[in-house]
DNA sequence: GATGAATGAGAGTTCATTCAT
DNA sequence: TATGAATGAACTCTCATTCAT
């Protein structure tokens, strides 16, 4: 591994805790073994490294979304509930980091994922919003889904998908629970599935 | 408005925006329009002012349960699904600095939110925790709704009521929209009762 | 002397060895016995620092012009030559370390110094450039000096007053001499009235 | 143009602007389009290559000097006023980077500056400070001229074909003008021999 | 309670220089 | 010769905290 390669490793590492404000060049460079002036001679400043982090995890995002199945205009919602819940909370569950640090830069920051996701819709032709608005309309229009409005479709379904991997230390404290982890996201994915295609569906 | 007030005022603008670590305590101390050592000589440091608020928050927030008819175990599901979503959806939206820092607290330290909720359990008598979970496993025995695990019941919900608020610069990016708030925190009220009815009543 | 004091004090002797660039913040704090943060809570940035002191000493120059009987419009040039000169090389040859300053920004940044240069200009009601403009052509226009053009006459005069404090170095080098200070000043301002009488005055 | 070479040319514009402190060993390299560690490989340090400069341009200096007719015993002052102005004034204002480098040099680092002379008064034959010296003197014993003393016949001499070039911007601004250069150039050398001519020679 | 000045540790960044190839 | 990567010391600047009044 090339040593920009091991910076942007430890990278996200530290904007996982703290997010941008709480992160040290000292450490990232500590924990990549490199010497710290190499993350200025690479990345020029913390702030570049932050973006370029940014990048790469809305950039493995689209991935994971474009292998499962990507969003094509022959895609049912009976289908689409099935697979896609599974592949985003697994990606977001094995990528924990990332999800802190797109999740701390939601609240904080959303113009700097706006624009790494604008930049991301800009160079892929597969993905286009456009169609995925006009996909959500025509399950409406054509009676499969109950939901019209597909911001809300939208926002419900990567909201029971995302959030709950983040909250779950509320309900584990509010019912004394200590959650093992594998069987927990089982359950998840299980419970998404149900709510989307019971709530959701025609 | 004394000084001690205005100081915490000030430090919820300030933490909301940045967090714990990015918070200035100049910028607190300006914003309160008091001197910095004001801050000191009240809170004794950073830290401390930073616990004080997470706990004015957690508070506020279990007295608008409370006030939303509290979780008395009389409640029926249906009740349940028709006042909830409005009232805490309503909270946060109209304190978006309390979500910001508690779901940047959820995301980076939830040890501390953990304490800060069991405080309050300790504390308050009418809001016990047993019962939550009591009353979720007798509405699936009685077969009023589907879901069986109290754990995956409370996630499901909270989700689709907070992370909405927070999450809304995503599918606004991505279809090109500028939501109107209210118009929006409207339809989002809409949209939630009807996927937990039609998704969990059975 | 307040801390503000003793930090310009100190700034301008260390901007005047190695100019801006050469000049290091600690040295200055040192020097002026202060803590070096409190040179950041008082001027904000080295730079700020640095125009200060230009505008000082573009202030304390303007103030030994002024005293020097001014530029007044009923000046006439042997007078002129008579008592500007002394008060010139004198203000120059006390504070080595203002000439070192405004020589090295003349030649390095002349836009910081013009900046400083207009500043006073606009906030001096007394010493108008029009006027002095206008006096050297009158004094032409009336056959009192063989200059036509002001750009020159000022030139001239300023050059031989403030370069051979500077220059020095040159002829003692060359000539193989140790000039004492004082009897050079004095020989200096000799000569240059001389020159100056009898190279511009009909 | 070897590499060396080219390492120079662009040092001294580097240097030129910000003396040597302010000058940047990376920004050398790109403006000669070379490697960084080129200039270590050829030169050793920052400061080898800053001498080697200095050294450069007081060669070359020299070199102007002796090609306008030097400064042999049989000079007699009229000619010598009409023709060293020029060359002199002419070769800094195609040099101004010379200018400002020796400039900045001789109000910083006059020993610097000293040792170069020292080391090319050693090595030319030629130039022999004391002949110009004893020149000096002679005129003024044979009654050509007013100034009776060498130093400061030297300084007045250089102070203002010098300085005005390096000065130019005061009265720009303090008159509010725009001097195109070949005219300003061309202006001065007609006031200085007209200066020097009825100022000092008898 | 309240203020402006002061402090010290540490943050991000720069820069001349060196190394391995 | 030439290069890209690497180094370490030093630099400017920040920030929570304390002090004197």
């Amino acid at each position: 591994m090339t040593s920009k390669e091991k910076i942007i490793e430890a990278a996200v590492h530290e904007f996982s805790k703290g997010g941008y404000p709480g992160a040290r060049v000292d450490n990232i460079a500590v924990k990549a073994g490199v010497n710290k002036a190499m993350i200025f001679y690479y990345f020029g400043s913390k702030e570049e490294l932050y973006k370029i982090v940014i990048k790469k995890i809305v950039g493995e995002l689209f991935e994971v979304i474009k292998e499962s199945g990507g969003l094509s205009t022959n895609l049912n919602p009976e289908v689409f509930f099935e697979t896609f819940p599974e592949n985003y909370i697994r990606f977001f569950s094995d990528n924990r980091e990332y999800l802190k640090i797109i999740g701390t830069e939601l609240i904080q920051n959303p113009e700097n994922l706006k624009r790494a996701l604008q930049g991301f819709f800009n160079s892929e032709t597969m993905l286009l919003p456009k169609n995925l608005r006009k996909l959500f309309e025509e399950w409406y229009e054509d009676g499969l889904i109950t939901e019209p409005e597909p911001v809300h479709l939208f926002l419900n379904i990567i909201s029971i998908c995302i959030f709950p991997i983040i909250a779950r230390a509320i309900p584990e404290t509010i019912f004394n629970l200590d959650l093992e982890n594998e069987k927990f996201i089982r359950e998840r994915i299980v419970s998404v599935k149900n709510l989307l295609k019971r709530g959701i569906l025609k």
